[in-house]
DNA sequence: GTGTTCATGAGAATCATTCTCGCATAGCCG
DNA sequence: CGGCTATGCGAGAATGATTCTCATGAACAC
């Protein structure tokens, strides 16, 4: 319901460059961007190019298997996660991410749509705050 | 919360263009680009060179009188709105936009936070679908 | 094996957004 | 009313993430 998934018939053919970037993400916490992925596989010394590294994430995307975040300033993220529905909720400051479980926002999401005649809903939701962690730390010097 | 707002002991200096956007925006429904805001002043009359449509963009976000949202393809789409918080119900066809309030998730969001022992909360809601007028008009033919 | 189809990668192309910098203008003071 | 200065403006250049092009290589079907 989500991606553009693979056309009826078709078989998303294996290689070593999709397998070496869904490897990295397992590895990885956070989101990350397609260019620091890049950068990493470079050092970890299977490298891959730039463009697979962007085919790759769309199609685990497309597949389910990774999801995608729009930062502010445009830069979209990725991470490894769960194939359930689920939200995310982000330390603004470290990164950190926790998934979380949504049946009151998912009831929400899909009354207010009813109401106002919305069908084939979708929704989007991203908590941000600043984890324990990172709030006893201390702020960040500005 | 959101904005870096104004330093204090400035003023912002009002200008011509600085509300021909906003009043543009005021004639508008749905969510328009920075891109589409520069074509449409051009179209109209008068004129705003494209960095000054961003920067007045940028500080009227800054103000709270126009949110910004991130398509999929990520670019920014801004809309006039009222100044209390609230979320959007966006239809993904025509771009329709109704503005609904949101208790339950307010709740939701900051509960979900303190469990996980998150600080300095913020949410991001939005919530897609195809109105009820472009239902009955027939799907997009692709 | 052999021909066909799909994936890769280097670099070019796109394109929204931001930056630069010379110029216009508003607000201020005497 | 003239100067003075901080701020906004605009045209074009620069940036930078993402996508496209196209020639090459690997996987698949028979
Ligand atoms: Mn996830
Ligand atoms: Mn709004
Ligand atoms: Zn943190
Ligand atoms: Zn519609």
């Amino acid at each position: 319901m989500s991606g553009a998934d693979q056309p009826e018939g078709t078989a998303r053919r294996p290689s070593r460059q999709r397998s070496a970037v869904l490897a990295l993400l397992d590895d990885l916490d956070g989101f990350s961007s397609a260019q620091d992925l890049h950068a990493l596989l470079r050092e970890r010394g299977d490298a891959v190019g730039l463009a697979t590294v962007y085919r790759a994430l769309q199609a685990l995307v497309d597949d389910g298997q990774v999801d995608v975040l729009r930062g502010a300033d445009g830069e979209a993220a990725y991470r490894r996660c769960s194939p359930v529905h689920h939200h995310h909720l982000v330390c603004r400051s470290c990164g950190t991410t926790v998934e979380v479980a949504d049946p009151p926002v998912e009831r929400w999401a899909r009354q207010i749509a009813a109401e106002h005649g919305f069908a084939d809903v979708q929704h989007q939701v991203e908590v941000f705050g600043t984890c324990r962690a990172c709030t006893t730390a201390g702020p960040v010097v500005s």
